[in-house]
DNA sequence: TGTACATCAGTGAACGCGCGTTCACTGATGTAC
DNA sequence: TGTACATCAGTGAACGCGCGTTCACTGATGTAC
């Protein structure tokens, strides 16, 4: 910190303080580890003594409570772009699917701070309004509408339900690549894949079919002789 | 810690360390807090002085990882008791499934500890060899190949695959409810079972179907007329 | 145009805290002779 | 049967560390007169 950089004129303070989110986000990348993100490590980083975050941020907490913000915004802007490129509502669904996994493997670290973390304050915290409202989830609820519009879900199905049937989908092959790194992943796509497939289609059936046991059972009667298969 | 606890006779040491084992997991439950489980609340829990711990782990991790192992046992046990009542092998998926996201909604820092943490050992931790070999997980695979037997699912299909997508999608529900407990879970029990059934009923799907869009198609052209009820 | 002064954007040093771990020790228990 | 002794199962005090946060301060920047 012996040079250290300039001190900012008069009105320019602010500018700091995007400096300090950004250290933090950068930090959170390169060390893989929450734990690394201290009050000292993010101005060290900065170029700019401790207490000077203070004059920015509350507290530590609302520096990670800002940085969460910019994750989520992050994740629902890929998760757009994603689905900007879908040829039908429902490859939309899965074309959000996709990059909500990818963003997570490219960010492990951050998409742990936003969800995998234990909620600081137990009641108040919805998954951050902000998400709900405008966000990521809100955006999903919209395509899933949209899916219901072309007829290919219900549309006496409660949007928000099945939301979170697709997101807990999609967090869970998130969580567990970044949780279980050792696990054999070596067709993880395939997973990826395999779960949007059975996820999507099985939504599509048992939602166009609340009686899916017998359509399914109806198909199985002209089945591919999968026993037989078995048997050899 | 004034009267403290008896000292132990000459060949009965190793009983603390059980005692040890029962704090920390008592600790990890009360507290709902991994950071509150420290050598010292674990030592005086047992009424014991600190450096006692020592006598019987090597350090933190130690004791941690044997926790883990202890939960991971626990795990499997309640997913072997309950698909014991299973009517058939895919009951028995499904079954499983419930166990595990009940597991972890009864023990959410337990699961925590488990199924959410930083690996401490980026390259060799598989997910705990114990689980792999003879666990929750070797159990759930012989179970997707009794459905195999069963003529359920495709015989080729490998069940390594399909295992990961299943335990993602458990883990998925079970790892959103303890991380974002303020999402409005009203119907939780739904989005559990609407998985399950998404799933399996996709997994046999697109297991039983390589064209799995045709069949769907093909039920369609004779499905209730979802289009109309959204057009209401 | 010059100068006193308020304010803004920081700094340096220190606070108390809890943590994992180590060290030198103690005293009861059992065993060898 | 008695006693010296090794060992086992601990204890008490202390180590250094990094953390979040606070306090009194400084010095450049702009403004009022």
């Amino acid at each position: 910190m012996s040079p250290g950089r300039p001190r900012a004129r008069r009105g320019e303070g602010a500018a700091l303080r995007d400096e300090i989110l950004t250290a933090a986000r950068d930090l959170l990348a390169e060390t893989g580890s929450e734990e690394a993100v201290s009050v000292r490590a993010v101005a060290d980083r900065v170029g700019v003594s401790t207490p000077a975050i203070y004059l920015h941020f509350a507290d530590k907490d609302a520096l990670l409570a800002e940085v969460c913000n910019q994750v989520f915004a992050a994740l629902d802007a890929a998760m757009e772009a994603a689905a900007a490129s879908a040829e039908d509502p429902m490859d939309s669904l899965r074309q959000r699917g996709l990059a909500y996994v990818q963003f997570a493997v490219a960010n492990p670290e951050h998409y742990r701070l936003v969800m995998m973390r234990r909620p600081i304050d137990v009641e108040s915290i919805g998954p951050s309004d902000a998400m709900l409202a405008e966000g990521a989830f809100a955006h999903l609820l919209a395509a899933i509408r949209r899916c219901q519009e072309a007829g290919l879900i219900r549309a006496d199905e409660e949007p928000f339900g099945l939301g979170l049937v697709l997101w807990a989908a999609a967090h869970g092959i998130a969580s567990l690549l970044i949780a279980k790194p050792g696990l054999p992943w070596e067709h993880a796509g395939d997973v990826i894949t395999r779960t949007i497939d059975s996820i999507g289609c099985g939504l599509m059936l048992t939602s166009l079919y609340p009686d899916y046991q017998g359509a399914l059972s109806s198909l199985s009667s002209s089945a591919p002789p999968a026993k037989q298969a078995a048997e050899r």
